[in-house]
RNA sequence: GCUGCUAUAGCUCAGUCGGUAGAGCGCAUCCUUGGUAAGGAUGAGGUCGCCAGUUCAAAUCUGGCUAGCAGCUCCA
């Protein structure tokens, strides 16, 4: 960062310190309008801040707009901002003197001996780390604009009480705020769950319930095709396909650990308490089922690697609040595969699996938007939502992240994230609205093949025990096509459109020779369709680009005559005339390669 | 699950003070046969998400439920 650069937005430092600032500011004006509303926390994040309170009332976007213009007057004060120390006895008699316990509670959790740190502007005083900018001046007055409100829990803690959140944005001027917002916008204009429904991928119906999508005929398309390439690629690299029942009876569960660890996100299939009666359960992970591929008979070393895949339908009872268009449902289908290994061939196997995914997401053009997570258990939790002793645990942990580090993978650390059976390298996708999920996962087990008793016979005829790969090579292919709607605002690559060319007849007269093109284009697998309306060339045209088809094929009485077509793109290019021949095998040819530029 | 918002024609939305519903697009039919992003006319289409309540009267007010949206929490 050079000198003339500290005080800048391309400082993220300073950006912060700015943030965290108006997030003061926007408290200030809060207490200076409704004085009965107590503080909780206000930081900076990646986008500009939040501050949440108690109060007695809910916030509307009124008082939105009211906060936004005390908060302008008091970016013009331009107050000075001092920081003040006071000892933690004086700190809690400031938290009791000003009514507010959100305070005194984290003044409660701070080390006794520091001295606890305050800032104050003005006629307002916060308990805060800092920094901050020197005075509210620094605050641009029409840079900023508070953004939504919503609930959120105390302490991040769902067993404690839900405060209002409010969210702002800032910038040194009103441009480059502007600028943002309307990025922003743009942004949202790519959210699958809207332009996947307008552009008929999916839909949902209330009789059928939330989290259910219905893919309709075009996103049902996608995912074939996205689902044929995975099957055929998994065979290449010498996965055996399987095909495993939905449910289970609870017996099997019980075996996995998923009865005592996961019970609320099943769907239970009649009543668990009563013994009487056969109870079973919609599998929630393939994990078990296809382990029975391998208990099928006694094993050698010589059948391993066992590189199992399944196109698996899950199910999982989500909580009702937490279900969003086709990113988080309850019933999806994704790559699912498990490698069952020789201890020897772990590090060999996890790179093909890395490999594999990666190829994966780069041909369907997101592996440059994917961060990879490296998920571990949380060691408090012990007994209680992992399975397995902490040995065994530092030791699948000690292995995974040898082998990501041998392989140069970088990644963030996640605690608390892994699977309760074993670590799991996550491959993280953002939607537009930067929320991040899970795409890919590949995951380290040794605890399951415990349970199951898998084992095979070693070179040296001992008994032992094999370690096991969870892995997906695309993931959930609900979830992959809502991101690639995104990605593409709804303009696929060519060789996953569902419908790849719309062949354009001007007149009545050119609809024979129109059908026939069609019906050529279908002979080799080239998803086309002829819209024969009597309807204007322009009116098609706008339709088909509205649909994002990426070839048009207009054909009109020239074209009949000279056994042509022309050819328009969606991106409006007139690519001109050429014989129905050449363009079918520039249209196989950019398919054949999966082309991202078509 | 929690907080807040929302639900009117296939879609996007209007509907004032409680008095049995409108527009544009789309769809159908007819006219139009037009060379690269919307030709014209006519017509059909709604138990106002569902169930209760208040009222002489409910799309409108109240409650419950269902579904959708944003965030929080959760996500093996």
């Amino acid at each position: 960062m050079s000198e003339e650069n500290l005080y800048t937005f391309e400082n993220p430092e300073y950006r912060k310190t700015y943030w965290h600032t108006c997030s003061h500011i926007m408290a200030q004006a809060v207490k200076r309008l409704w004085p009965e509303v107590q503080l909780a926390i206000g930081p900076a994040i990646d986008n500009g801040w939040y501050y949440d309170f108690d109060a007695p009332f809910s916030f509307t976007p009124d008082h939105l707009t009211q906060i936004e213009a005390e908060m302008k007057k008091i970016c013009k004060e331009r107050v000075r901002i001092e920081r003040s120390e006071k000892s933690r006895t004086e700190a809690l008699a400031w938290a009791e003197a000003h009514n507010e316990p959100y305070k005194a509670e984290l003044i409660q959790d701070l080390p006794e001996d520091e001295a606890i740190s305050f800032y104050t502007q003005g006629d307002f005083t916060d308990l805060c780390a800092g920094p901050h900018l020197d005075h509210t001046g620094r605050v641009k007055h029409n840079g900023f604009k508070l953004t939504q409100c919503c609930g959120a829990y105390w302490r991040g803690d769902s067993n404690r009480k839900m405060l209002q959140r409010i969210y702002g944005v800032a910038f040194p001027s009103k441009d480059e705020l502007d600028a943002y917002l309307k990025q922003q916008e743009e942004a949202l204009k790519r959210d699958h769950n809207k332009l996947g429904r307008e552009l008929e991928f999916f839909t949902t119906v209330d009789v059928i319930g939330q989290g259910l999508p219905i893919l309709l005929p075009k996103g049902a398309r996608v995912i074939q095709t996205l689902q044929r390439w995975v099957e055929d690629e998994e065979q290449k690299r010498g996965y055996l396909l399987t095909k495993t029942p939905l449910m289970a009876k609870s017996d099997l569960y019980k075996i996995s650990g998923h009865w005592d660890h996961y019970l609320d996100g099943m769907f239970v299939l009649g009543d668990p308490k009563d013994e009487s009666k056969e109870c079973f359960a919609l599998r929630p992970m393939t994990c078990p089922f296809q382990y029975q591929v391998f208990l099928n008979r006694a094993r050698s070393y010589r059948d391993l690697p066992m590189r199992l895949g399944e196109t698996s339908t899950l199910f999982r009872n989500e909580d009702s609040g937490e279900m969003h268009g086709l990113i988080r449902v309850r019933q999806f289908t994704i790559s699912e595969g498990h490698l069952i290994l020789r201890p020897e061939q772990l590090e060999d196997e996890f790179r093909g699996c890395l490999e594999l995914a990666k190829y994966c997401l780069d041909t369907v053009g997101m592996l440059e938007d994917c961060t990879f997570r490296f998920s571990q258990w949380d060691p408090a939790k012990a007994g209680e939502k992992y399975i397995g002793t902490p040995e065994q645990w530092d030791e699948a942990q000690s292995i995974m992240g040898k082998i990501l580090d041998d392989l140069g993978v970088e990644y963030t650390i996640g605690i608390d994230e892994a699977a309760f059976y074993g670590p799991k390298l996550d491959i993280q996708y953002k939607n537009v609205f930067g929320k991040e999920d899970t795409i890919v996962t590949i995951q380290v087990d040794q605890l399951l093949a415990e349970q199951f008793d898998m084992e095979y016979t070693d070179v040296d005829g001992k008994k032992r025990r094999p370690y096991i790969i969870h892995r997906t090579s695309l993931g959930c292919y609900e979830r992959t096509l809502a991101y690639l709607i995104e990605k593409y605002a709804g303009a696929l690559p060519l060789w996953m459109m569902p419908t790849q060319v719309k062949v354009l007849p001007i007149t009545d007269r050119a609809h024979a020779y129109a059908n026939t093109l069609v019906e050529k284009l279908n002979a080799v697998n080239i998803h086309a369709e002829a819209d024969c309306r009597s309807e204007k060339l322009g009116y098609k045209i706008r339709e088909a680009q509205l649909q994002k088809i990426p070839y048009m094929l207009v054909v009109g009485d020239r074209d009949v005559e000279n056994g042509t077509v022309s050819v328009r793109t969606r991106k409006g290019e007139d690519l001109g005339a050429m014989t129905p021949e050449a363009f079918l095998s520039k249209c196989l040819t950019e398919i054949a390669t999966k082309s991202k530029d078509v």
